[in-house]
RNA sequence: GCCCCGUUAGCUCAUCUGGUAGAGCGCCGGACUUUUAAUCCGGUGGGGCGGGUUCGAGUCCCGCACGGGGCACCA
């Protein structure tokens, strides 16, 4: 150190010094050695019986104000606030289901403990067993009789008002927004209680939910690119799942009739607001159902998600849902008839005629038509919306359309201008499945994309072995939250999204 | 991979044309037995990393890292 502290003359506290995290940390240090002396230690074991905070505010919402008990109660939380009135002291106790204010008086724990309990620090946890109360001033209050430290912080917690808003460390560091920030404890509560819905509706539907692989020999299900890793033992490299649709089929090919898993599916692709590489997916299979009965299917399942955190948006989830077919929702709003320009040259041609900004270049048609669902027609889509009726090369694991050449019985979802489901009247035939592998292959073959689906013998034979009439759903949870929720970013819903390092 | 924007104290934010970087919270010391963004007095802490230009750089230039938005990719 330097000698500057020489001209603080040296009435005030030994070591002036500065107050940087090194000098915020020793302090604490400092207090927690000091704990570690005395009785319970600075890291006890437990503390057993404490309630929820909620429950004591509930059970004394009647407690008119200034009016006090002697029933006592035992708490246990994080240290949020602290406002010192002398002889008194007045400390805010966060647990995961609220906040109550503590009421430490001097004549009732005695100066050495009531000193002990102000030397406490922001953010350190603490369990307390006080009489309830409430404070002139109207807030319901714990009279601390007794106290323990439960853990001491060693780290300073985030500003105690404004919390935290730099949103890396929000992402990177989210234990300290989750302390921070009680909207990020009830958002991924909320996610919970989505996902809970979700499989209560469709277990309560004689869904199985059943576990397939996340390590895959061939992935497929998907077009995507995979992450790839390598099993030592068996000296292969396998696939992290795309997508779980190949074998929930071979499940319903089994005989279980109505299958669903919820889990990870990973993808690697780039990031963005919607795009995370591993993200949460739910898939369910239902025999001797069709796309239309899914779709009824999935307005049931999202509006017991809705319900399950008490929606109370703009969008409306009640039955039914909005409908268009994929051409009449491309011509809405482009203008374009994709009826009257089956062609690449004829489409690009439209498309370079109403001025749209979109590159055509070297696209077929399929692309194109593609390109101008998701730029300009999914972002249209606020109201929870179905897009029916697909064109077949974009959709090789659907059933060809029963009145309509070209297309396929699958439809998107799409809600808050993003695609949160997909769903197929499932292809059953092996042969035509066998086909539409093939054509996929020439296509990746044939140039542009590398991306294709693999070429799945197992799952053919599969087929082969016969798969009853199948109706499939892929419902993207991440995004589901997000429309519950109202958040615009997937990083927002995810507990630890993906970052450089 | 490309384009644009950002990065100042533990946290939240300021800092005109380049000229000694401020505040609130927190923390330390003191006062106060009903406060709640407690209050009052005193103290305390900082320019992402690496270069360059300049008498002098948080500020201008280059590179890097990380973040945000967009593009590409994601049927």
């Amino acid at each position: 150190m330097s000698g500057s502290e020489e001209r603080e003359g040296g009435s005030e506290s030994p070591e002036p010094g500065r107050h940087g995290l090194p000098e915020l940390m020793a302090e604490r240090r400092a207090k927690a050695e000091r704990l570690r002396q005395s009785d319970p230690g600075a890291f006890p074991y437990a503390f057993p019986g404490a309630e929820p905070i909620e429950g004591i505010l509930e059970a004394y919402a009647h407690l008119a104000d200034g009016e006090e008990t002697e029933d006592v109660h035992r708490v246990a939380g994080r240290l949020a606030a602290r406002r010192g009135a002398g002889k008194a002291a007045f400390l805010d106790l966060v647990d995961r289901t609220g906040k109550i204010q503590l009421h430490a008086r001097v004549d009732v724990l005695g100066p050495e403990l009531f000193e002990r309990l102000l030397s406490l620090d922001l953010g350190d946890l603490v369990g307390v067993d006080g009489a309830v109360l409430r404070s002139r001033h109207g807030e319901l209050t714990l009279r601390v009789d007794r106290f323990q430290i439960l853990a001491k912080a060693l780290r300073p917690p985030p500003d105690k008002h404004h919390g935290l808003s730099d949103v890396e460390t929000r992402y990177r560091r989210r234990e300290l927004d989750l302390i921070a920030s009680e909207d990020a404890r009830s958002l991924f509560v909320d996610r919970a209680r989505i996902i809970s819905a979700v499989r209560a509706y469709l277990d309560s539907n004689a869904f199985v939910e059943v576990e397939t692989p996340v390590l895959q020999p061939l992935y497929g299900g998907a077009l995507a690119r995979p992450f790839t890793t390598h099993h030592n033992a068996l000296d292969r490299d396998l696939y992290l799942r795309v997508a779980t649709e190949l074998y929930l089929k071979r499940l319903i090919v089994g005989g279980l009739e109505r299958v669903y898993e919820l889990g990870k599916d990973f993808r690697n692709e780039g990031v963005s607001p919607k795009h995370n590489p591993e993200f949460t997916m739910v898939e369910w299979y239902e025999a001797y159902a069709d796309y239309e009965d899914e779709a009824r299917r999935l307005e049931e399942v999202v509006s017991h998600a809705a319900a399950a955190i008490g929606y109370g948006g703009e969008l409306d989830f009640s039955s039914p849902w909005r409908r268009l077919s994929f051409f009449e929702a491309i011509e809405a709003q482009t203008g374009i008839d994709l009826e009257t320009h089956r062609d690449g040259e004829s489409l690009s041609a439209a498309i370079a005629e109403r001025g749209l900004r979109l590159p055509t270049e070297g696209l077929t048609w399929v692309q194109l038509a593609d390109d101008l669902l998701s730029k300009f027609v999914e972002p249209t889509l606020q109201q929870p919306t179905f897009v029916f009726d697909y064109p077949v090369e974009i959709s090789p694991l659907a059933r060809e359309h029963r009145t309509r050449p070209g297309l396929v019985e699958r439809w998107e979802a799409f809600a808050g201008g993003m695609e949160i489901a997909n769903a197929f009247s499932e292809l059953t035939d092996a042969d035509v499945q066998r086909e539409r592998f093939e054509a996929q292959q020439r296509l990746a073959s044939g140039g542009g994309g590398q991306e294709f689906h693999p070429y799945d013998e197992l799952f053919l034979q599969a087929l082969e072995q016969g798969m009853p009439p199948a109706g499939g759903v892929g419902l993207g949870i991440d995004r589901l939250v997000m429309v519950l929720t109202g958040r615009q970013s997937i990083r927002e819903v995810v507990l630890f999204p993906a970052m450089r390092d």
